[in-house]
DNA sequence: AATGTCAATATGTCTATACATATTATAAAT
DNA sequence: ATTTATAATATGTATAGACATATTGACATT
């Protein structure tokens, strides 16, 4: 059990003051060493604590200055960012991968951008249906770096899909990843069954290693797709 | 500077050796005790530096049995939950909030359930919308549950959003967020000044107050919006 | 008034040590 | 063979003390 002077407990506390409005924005609360003696603990177990809701934005913290109760308290949303297989799996239902096209191919004016690519980028291109249940679940267009993951070659895309081959065979440093909507056309129609215009949730993700780019996808929603995640 | 024995290096540096794949997914990586011996440093720094990868996802640790590589990386991108006019200054643009609609409404039973309300709920119905450079940017409907925020009755929604007032004078304990997409109807086309039935990018958000609801808001964005954020 | 210097101070971090806790592995008892 | 204690162990957390670092505010200088 948390004991009563535990970093956890104390960062409840805190907590609990700065919605009640003991503490109200823009104010300076007491110092760490105060803190220290008021919940009768070491300094350390103070830092711990109010670290972590500075973290969550609702604190501001700057040596010298103190600490401040944020003004304009800017909260986070942790989106996971998964194998899709594992986002199915979890609802409960039955998933499978159905590859499509599979290519190499000659990127696109704004691929190379996206991807800050040479002129003798070696891509592949593939276009792939995740299925849940056996419906249409996500479809996606993809562009890979072959000069990073050049034996993606070897794997059978129809037994994994290029989104799991990828994360468990190359690592990233980083990506950038931005949602949208978009109309699905004629031809995702057909796919997804529904109709033509209907709006879709749309993720565009691209990751890197170091300077290198990996991979960049466009994964389109079935209609009717929700997104959801909690915050506090 | 960081110094060699900083856990922030030393974070670095493991983080590397992950993406290098000196450990590969599923391996046992050495103890933090064996780890302190190599970076020559405390263990208490080791912790604090393999903390933070294994709250990014990219490390799995338990209580004796070890720090593994975490075999499917779930990473996490994070998503700001801001003031609607702070990220539209931030994109250099003007704000203005203009007020459409603000009136005592009896939720519908959707509403109710999602707020988690009694029959006697005492709430305030919103509609407003959001310009950037008096381009319509966001339109919301929003629900206020005044027995949380009476004082909400008495700000001038033509100056101050209810978003941004909620944001400053409402503190929450938690809440939720989806993300989805909607073909916009004949009504909204107008606001936006755009075809109906093109695809909008909407955030439902409900926020409480432990057990309390404070409100529910649907924000339809501009066509052709787009979310951007990056993780690592 | 504007600029530069310097001491004071709150947070940031590191160390060494200790104990807590979850989990595993082993041995003992049934 | 199965269950039940028991010891071993890696991470989790708390502490006291020290030094690092950013920033402030006061004072002096221009």
């Amino acid at each position: 059990m948390a004991s009563s002077h535990s970093w956890q407990s104390i960062q409840k506390n805190v907590r609990r003051r700065l919605v009640d409005g003991v503490w109200q924005p823009g104010e300076l609360i007491p110092t760490e060493e105060q803190l220290a003696v008021e919940f009768n603990c070491a300094r350390a177990t103070i830092n711990r604590a109010l670290r972590g809701l500075a973290e969550a934005g609702l604190l501001d913290r700057r040596r010298k200055a103190g600490t401040r109760v944020a003004v304009e308290p800017t909260r986070y949303a942790k989106l996971e960012i998964n194998i899709i297989r594992l986002d199915v799996e979890r609802r409960g239902e039955v998933y499978r991968h159905a590859l499509i096209e599979r290519r190499r191919a000659i990127p696109t004016e704004l691929i190379r951008t996206r991807m800050n690519l040479k002129g003798d980028a070696n891509l592949l291109y593939i276009r792939g249906l995740h299925l849940a249940d056996e419906n249409p679940f996500i479809y996606e267009e993809r562009w890979v770096n072959l000069a990073v993951s050049p034996s993606l070659l070897k794997a059978d895309l129809n037994k994994i899909s290029a989104n799991e081959w990828l994360v468990r065979n190359t690592p990233f440093t980083n990506g950038d990843i931005s949602f949208s909507a978009t109309n699905i056309n004629s031809k995702e129609s057909v796919l997804f069954d529904t109709q033509e215009g209907s709006a879709a949730f749309v993720i565009d993700r691209t990751t890197w290693q170091d300077q290198q780019c990996v991979t960049s996808v466009r994964m389109i929603h079935r209609p009717g797709f929700r997104m959801r995640t909690e915050f506090s």
